[in-house]
DNA sequence: TATATTATATCATATATATGAATTTTTATT
DNA sequence: AATAAAAATTCATATATATGATATAATATA
């Protein structure tokens, strides 16, 4: 069912203004999945008459779901939800480039091992499941250039991805936030970063051969769906001897909404 | 004398915008400096004669200039020049928390000294001064409650801070991205950071009071004023055992003017 | 069939205007 | 003088409309 067949209640009375609530409703769409990943989303004058408003508010309320990342619009064409892909994986959420360079490089990726495991007490917090509950546990090798620098342990909650084998997870053809995307029906909106500098233990220098307590770069991401709920806790393992964790940043923020 | 003088050509039969036209002439006053950092600018109405174009278009322009974080706009009172604050400074450019927090908190500082050096080839090519230039050297120590994790060198070119001494430098009552604002009129509009794992060499391990050859996060800075001209180059020692660097963000970056 | 042209659909830019909300300034009142 | 009320200023929201730019689809032509 499309949504232009849905009905959507918009309060002419209320203090929040017409885009706001125009937007919201869209999020929502998008939050319920009554939008998915890729799909062209109606046009304006579509819009227009849906939500009863003039062509200005649409187009304010959808500019800002385009700023906030949910939408792209193609001039001539329509307008998109976005997706996780292999080119928009390369410039959100893969912060290295070689030393020297400020360009990012699509990464290599090597599979390491899958196991199902009983999330640890932080896991289960962070994840928001109970004590004790099955977690997957990933471990991934990523580098630049044929060379690894990266080692990537994922855990994800067993119930937010049932039936997920090792032999799905390797045979994905695109990146793993597709795969959540379309195979689970998650789509991850938002990470944060945590980074401290660490000594590699002996897993670790030995899956990136380099000395035991060489000093690594240890990133907790915590990886959220909408409504800011955790999906993902990855952790990397960075050598940073040929590569720079990257970090840009205009005067200001962005402004919330 | 008030841009209000100023002649602006805007060409309306360019393939560029009038709104892209408009936000590029006002960026050239805050970068000619005709519009001050705290400065008020003219009211829309104004500007709509200014400019000689309708109020739609002005309101493009100046909300793209908003979102790019150079101008603040304040309903009822007007339209500011984004300027260098003990504010904005905590939630821009300091990136840590305490362990097991999200909020950043303002940065306890203390000075430790101030040199003039020659500068080295690198940073004399990152600079874009000539080799063997003088730079001023800074050290400080930074943190959190009390306890100080970073060690922070500053490198800028003598040329670009005409006068500056240790005494102006640790009499500044704001924070030094201020000081660079109000003392030398150079607007700090973009900062790049590198981050790598190293070991504690003895001087960083004597500063920060931690073992030799512990493992610490290095973040080169580089701080960027108008068209990418490089003012600063600064180099943090973090000891990263009771804090985080954080760096959050949503599914894709803003759009590129 | 292959190519060029035309039409259509869709978002982008721009104008004009009216009303509302938030802040400051001015005026009136006690 | 102190307070309250009114006015002025400025940005925010919303409507209506016209034209342009871009990509795709349909059609005409060689």
């Amino acid at each position: 069912m499309s949504i232009t067949h849905l009905k959507f209640d918009i309060d002419r009375d209320s203090k929040t203004p017409l885009w706001l609530q125009i937007r919201n409703e869209l999020f929502n769409c998008l939050y319920r999945d009554e939008l998915r990943p890729g799909q062209l989303i109606p046009n304006e004058k579509t819009l227009v008459e849906l939500f009863n408003v003039s062509i200005g508010t649409i187009r304010k309320a959808v500019g800002v779901l385009e700023k906030e990342g949910f939408l792209i619009r193609k001039q001539g064409l329509g307008t998109f939800v976005f997706q996780h892909d292999n080119s928009s994986f390369l410039f959100e959420y893969f912060h290295f480039a070689l030393n020297g360079s400020d360009e990012k490089q699509s990464p290599n990726v090597e599979f390491i091992s899958f196991e199902t495991k009983k999330a640890t007490k932080s896991q289960a917090a962070e994840l928001g499941v109970p004590a004790g509950s099955t977690v997957f546990q990933i471990y991934n090798k990523l580098g630049l250039n044929k060379k690894f620098y990266i080692v990537d342990k994922i855990i994800i909650p067993q119930d937010k991805f049932p039936g997920l084998t090792q032999e799905i997870f390797t045979g994905r053809v695109n990146t793993v936030y597709n795969l959540y995307q379309n195979k689970f029906n998650i789509f991850i909106t938002n990470c944060s970063e945590k980074l401290k500098a660490i000594s590699a233990n002996e897993k670790i220098s030995k899956l990136l051969n380099i000395p035991i307590n060489a000093p690594i770069l240890k990133i907790n991401r915590v990886g959220q769906t909408y409504n800011n709920v955790t999906i993902e806790l990855r952790t990397s393992y960075v050598h940073t001897s040929d590569i720079d964790y990257i970090h840009s940043q205009n005067s200001t923020f962005g402004e919330a909404i």
